[in-house]
DNA sequence: ATATGGATCCGCCAAT
DNA sequence: CAATTGGCGGATCCAT
């Protein structure tokens, strides 16, 4: 049986540019990069895939490759070797989209003069070249940010603005977009980027599914970067539902039905739970009940708050009735969740069924 | 553990 | 005419 039903498209994806449906794009490693940082955003290109795919349009989506600045080993971690097969200057034909990862600032890296040569030798002729965390240092080795803006991890922002003076950094926004040249911050921040690329390129809609499947990867109790990554891949477009989800989190114990959240929009409650669903991703109910959840998960791992008194607060009408939606979703009752979680070493629920996932 | 009444969701069509 | 919005009815989910 398929564990992981992918979300599956409503609309038939937007195509930005026809002429290009299929876009080549390369990723360039570096030494001393992490793990997560190479792979993750190549995970959400092939993701976009995936679901394109199934949505009927396998003509669209990536093809995408990894290249280093020289043939070889580029990453030992833990055991684990990753060793590059193609150097980036044996690289043929246009390139769409380019990738220049993190890597380790203190390493041979910003030396490599001829991968430098070849950037800046093709830059100028790729749509989209984007730069993850420290790997912002070889976009502006290359000279490629000179009068440019641009940012990088904000640990490494004095640092870059001593280095390169003629580049105006910013160490506020998760990324910035000058030109063709876009810079993002820390690792997380390389797969909003790439999640914004697939957006550009597909719709948004396909990009929230992307999203959506991921996130499930990395929904693990107790991860506090969770609700983040949650409220921040499901944010809507449109002012009038993103005040309502936030009205959600923050009133969570307030009338959070479909009627009362469409008044507040001023809409119709058929038009308002359409629309909600289609800029959200989920519908109105399932996201009150989420944020219902997510938030009594936090209280019971870091308060000592009674279950009846999270049940509460977190507009449950009874400790009875939170009970079950922990049951549902997780298996395990809430008492049983806090206990689990004070002991537990690892996520909670290691390699169980994830009982959200409609059958 | 199950039954029931209400809320929610979704497809369809009409109105704007 | 195309796109957005609103209303209705039935199927389903959920609280009690």
């Amino acid at each position: 049986m398929d564990p992981l039903p992918l979300p599956q498209l409503k609309r038939s994806p937007r195509v930005t540019d026809p002429a290009a449906t299929r876009r080549r794009v390369v990723a360039l490693a570096l030494p001393g990069g992490d793990p997560l940082e190479l792979v993750g955003p190549l995970e959400i290109l092939g993701t976009a895939n995936m679901v394109l795919e199934s949505a009927g349009r396998p003509d669209l989506g990536y093809d995408f490759e990894v290249a280093a600045p020289a043939k070889g080993v580029i990453l030992e971690w833990k055991g684990l070797k990753l060793i590059a097969e193609r150097a980036c200057h044996e690289l043929r034909g246009p390139i769409d989209t380019l990738i220049v990862q993190a890597m380790d600032i203190s390493a041979a890296g910003l030396r490599e003069r001829r991968m430098l040569r070849w950037l800046a030798r093709v830059a100028p002729r790729i749509r989209r070249v984007a730069s993850v965390c420290s790997g912002t240092y070889v976009l502006a080795e290359a000279g490629l940010l000179d009068g440019r803006r641009a940012t990088t991890h904000w640990a490494f922002c004095d640092d870059f603005a001593r280095r390169y003076p003629r580049v105006r950094v910013d160490p506020e926004p998760i990324f910035v977009q000058d030109g063709n040249l876009y810079t993002s911050a820390g690792a997380t921040a390389g797969l909003d980027l790439t999640l914004a690329f697939v957006e550009q390129d597909f719709g948004r809609e396909v990009a929230l599914r992307v999203a959506q499947y991921l996130v499930f990867f990395l929904k693990r109790p107790g991860n506090q970067a969770q609700f983040s990554v949650q409220m921040a891949s499901q944010l809507a477009e449109r002012d009038v539902i993103r005040d309502v989800q936030t009205y959600v989190y923050e009133n969570l114990d307030a009338d959070l039905s479909v009627l009362a959240l469409a008044k507040r929009a001023a809409m119709s409650p058929r038009n308002f739970a359409r629309v909600f669903a289609e800029q959200v991703g989920v519908t109105p109910g399932r996201f009150v009940e989420d944020a219902r959840q997510e938030i009594a998960r936090e209280r019971l791992e870091q308060s000592k708050m009674t279950v009846d008194e999270i049940a509460a607060a977190c507009g449950y009408h009874s400790a009875e009735t939170m009970r079950q939606a922990f049951v549902r979703s997780l298996g395990v009752s809430p008492s049983e969740y806090r206990r689990r979680f004070a002991s537990a070493v690892g996520p909670v629920r290691n390699g169980a069924a994830p009982a959200e996932i409609d059958s």
